[in-house]
Formats: C-alpha cells, sequence, structure tokens
DNA sequence: GACCGATGCTAGGACATCCAACTACCTCCG
DNA sequence: CGGAGGTAGTTGGATGTCCTAGCATCGGTC
C-alpha cells in the first residue's frame, strides 16, 4: 500500500501539461491517466477479495462467462471474443483454470480446430461463492455515488464502442 | 484485434446479475468492468503509439515524471508514490530505462539508502518526442466527448481520493 | 553511544497480457 | 477435387505488476 500524497498527482501533471503549451491535450491526458490509477485500485480491490478462493479476476470472468453459457461450455475463440483478450490469455487462464479442475477442455463435435471449455461441478461452485463475495466487498461498495456509477458507465461505454468493444 | 459482438458484454452481464438476483450489486458490476475493459483499450491504443519509438507507458511515466521534477532526478521512492506503484515496479522500470540510456542512476548526497534516478539528455528528447505523438494521436481525440472527459476525470478522482491515492 | 524499529532498494517467484510464429484444420473457389 | 486463404489453438519470448524476503542504512531512544 503506497503512501498517501498531499496533492492529486493527475491534476498536478495536468497542470504541468498546460505549462507546457500542451493546454489542448490536457484533459484527454488526465482522462487516460486516471483511467489507469482507477483500473489499478480497483484491480487490486477485485484481487484481493479473490485470493483467498485461488483465483484471479481473469480467471473468475472465464468461469462466470460458462456459467452464463446455455451448455456451461464455449469455445476458446468465444471467450477470448466477449472478454476482449489475446487467444493466448485464453489458453494461459485455461491452462490454470484446468489444473485446478474448475474446467475441463473438451473436443468440439464437428469442427476439430475447435476446443470447447466445460465448467465442471467445481467450478461453478466456486463462481458462486467468488460472485457472493465480490457482491458484497466490492461491487454492492464499488467506492462511487450511485448517481456516477451510471454516468462513468455510459461514458465508458461510448469509448468501448468507438473502440470496437462490441 | 478482436472481433467485434454484437451485444455489449458489460449490459449483457447486468442482465446476468439482475436475473440471478443480484441486482443491487449489478451497477457496480458493470462500473468495474467497464473500467477493466476501457483501460485496456487505452493502454493499447497508448502503447501502439509508444512502441516505435522503444518505451512502454510504464516507462514513459518515469521519464515525464522526472522531467517535470526540479532537478531532473527524483528517489526511486517518490516516483513508486507518485505513480502509485510497488518498489519492484520501479527497480524494474528504471533497470530497462538505465540499460537505455535514458536514465542515469545516483547515490544521493546525504542519505546511502537512497538512489537518485537522473533524466539523461537522451531522456528528456525521448520523453518529449513521446508526449508529442501521445498528445497528436491519443490525448487529444481520447474518444470521449469534451464534456464527458470532465465527468470521468471528477468521478474516478473521487473513487481515487477514497482508495487512498492523494 | 549502542540498539532496535523504520526506511530504501533489490532479488526471486507468480501471474496476466501481448506479439510473432507455428501446426492443424476447415472452406471455398477455380 | 485440389490448393489457397482463413480460422483455432498453442508455444516461446518480452513486459509489467505484485508479494515475500532480504540486506543496508538511518534515526530516535534509552
Amino acid at each position: 500500500m503506497p503512501a498517501s500524497l498531499p496533492f492529486d498527482p493527475v491534476a498536478e501533471a495536468r497542470r504541468q501539461w498546460t505549462v507546457h503549451g500542451w493546454g489542448d491535450a490536457a484533459d484527454g491526458m488526465a482522462a487516460v491517466t486516471s483511467l489507469m490509477r482507477a483500473q489499478q485500485i480497483v484491480l487490486a480491490r477485485v484481487e484481493a477479495v479473490l485470493r483467498p478462493l485461488g483465483v484471479t479476476f481473469a480467471r473468475y470472468e472465464v468461469l462466470m462467462l460458462l456459467h452464463f453459457s446455455r451448455a456451461d461450455a464455449l469455445p476458446m475463440t468465444v471467450i477470448g471474443a466477449r472478454l476482449q483478450v489475446h487467444p493466448t490469455s485464453v489458453t494461459n487462464a485455461v491452462d490454470r483454470l484446468e489444473a485446478a479442475g474448475l474446467v475441463q477442455r473438451q473436443p468440439h463435435p464437428t469442427d476439430r480446430r475447435t476446443t470447447l471449455v466445460a465448467l465442471t461441478d467445481g467450478g461453478r461452485a466456486l463462481a458462486l461463492a467468488a460472485t457472493e463475495h465480490l457482491n458484497t466487498e466490492v461491487f454492492g461498495a464499488p467506492g462511487i455515488p450511485a448517481d456516477d456509477v451510471t454516468a462513468l458507465v455510459g461514458v465508458l461505454a461510448g469509448l468501448r464502442r468507438d473502440a470496437g468493444d462490441f
């Protein structure tokens, strides 16, 4: 846990940007920097909750995605597309989940290129337990006023849409 | 570049949360998930701009921090506190920056525990060149309306303050 | 003036992410 | 129906982040 600072480093950077004649980009810089730091903070909180359960957020997301799917199973590619991560990240996550007995690789019935990832009973149980913890300890109290949460999600949705997230 | 989806995965997750009786935490979950994805998108854009210059965003932040300091030099600890990262991350970044000749470790005049990191001429030149690229290609056009940028920075500042970022 | 807790930095290990490259397989067109 | 191009997944390498542990140094206290 790093020490607190007597000032907001993002605001300070924004001031420096203006001083250096980069005023046009100062707001964008502040937005990008804020986003990076906020993500780091929130991710740390999430990981702290999940660590005792033996999973990471990346793997938790895979488990929940499978839990929400019709047959509790999805192709690797679909997982990557939904979570918006590189195929190798999916391979990595599934390797570890499979080693922990939380998911199982299965051959696709018609396409031999495809690997299906199926949720095991243990995987579902862990996903639900983890969700309960996250809901009470993080999602239910994200540290942002309710109105702001709605605004935040909306603004970020616009950004994500422009970037091709959906 | 992952493929586009026919729907917003965050909105879909939010719907699933509601269906499963976790409505109280649905907004928070959506906020956290949006934050993660948006950060990933923005970071990828930043890294794409910096890659041709041979630096990463983490190292660029160190260079700019030094550039904004009075003597173009700061102790490792101060860098970690400002950037809100673990001491070992600072060591890692400075190792690579020093190997590239962009910064230089110097002994502290009075405290022999402390290591000062000093910006070299090459480091300053690279930092300014990188800033120019980032300002025009990312910060100047962050993909968010100007009004929303202000709101976003404000909301995230609240979150960061609560987390002890400043 | 010596000791003991606090501070500054680094080494080793675990994870997640990306990129480039490769293999295996599928599909479609000529 | 055979080859070209595209798709699915993995392997190997590079980075960044954190945690735990360790060493060196500083400072306040007795």
